[in-house]
DNA sequence: GCCAGTCTTAGAACTAGTCTAAGTATTGAG
DNA sequence: CTCAATACTTAGACTAGTTCTAAGACTGGC
């Protein structure tokens, strides 16, 4: 994520405390956390920062394509690290856990039959199901 | 839809006014409406409606199973009455538009690497690209 | 150090949806 | 047919998530 706040940089961007621990607290895999959760986690390393300023530098990131949106369900969007390497979404139906698996010819194939004439540019696969912690549980 | 009224009283539902034109408004093919839209179109054949009771009987449409509840953003639910043929989406991004692709065996595969040790109970799929109409303007 | 432009902020506003409490309609027992 | 029990509907209050606004604070270039 050092990296990301380079490429920040390049682009003109001030490289502000506040700016500096968003993209802090969205390093990692497997990272979905919704705007609420950033700025908690957010608010941890720097107590004043507001919850507009979340909203703004996650919207930042994601015109800049650094950061994905994902909304699986009706809720919170959550936002994303791993806009480098195509992916989708394993979503647990009970704890709601997100996992990412690596996009590829396969999954990403266009559907088989009429396609109403669509140009398609992004296919978005969710597996729902449930996690080994929630399996273990039922 | 005139056998979906059939098995609501099967099930001991009145079958009221209200129930009746929301039901009414959501046939169709390729329909996906916004409860906002459901009731807007269901005011024009029952013009007292209130809202509360379009989400009520939505509500209770998606928990019989016959309708689904589609999230394609993070926008407003959408409803869609083809409930009975397992199938994907195909989104336009301009214009918002959605048209139904019938899922089968290749659409819907697990994916091909680790699942995390996920038990996967479904797959839905999300095309996105431009609809026939916004190729045209564009 | 000054200033213009950029960034951050609190809070208002807005959208989508849920909840509540009171009123109305339907039903089935008598 | 009548009436109470129950199911349903309603307006409007409330909530969650998000965007907008207007004012103040910070930066970097001169
Ligand atoms: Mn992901
Ligand atoms: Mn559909
Ligand atoms: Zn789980
Ligand atoms: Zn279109």
């Amino acid at each position: 994520m050092s990296d990301l706040l380079e490429r920040l940089r390049d682009r003109g961007w001030r490289l502000t405390a506040q700016r500096r621990v968003v993209a802090e607290v969205l390093n990692g895999d497997h990272v979905h956390l919704t705007a609420d959760e950033v700025h908690e986690r957010a608010g941890r390393l720097l107590p004043e920062i507001s919850r507009a300023t979340v909203y703004n530098t996650l919207g930042e990131l994601v015109a800049l394509g650094e950061v994905l949106e994902v909304s699986t369900d009706g809720r919170a969007k959550r936002y994303d690290p791993n806009a480098r390497h195509r992916h989708h979404h394993l979503v647990c139906t009970n704890c709601r856990t997100i996992r990412d698996v690596p996009a590829d010819e396969t999954t990403d194939a266009p559907p088989s039959g009429d396609c109403f004439g669509f140009r398609i540019s992004d296919v978005e696969i969710t597996y729902r199901g449930l996690c080994p912690d929630c399996q273990a549980k039922a």
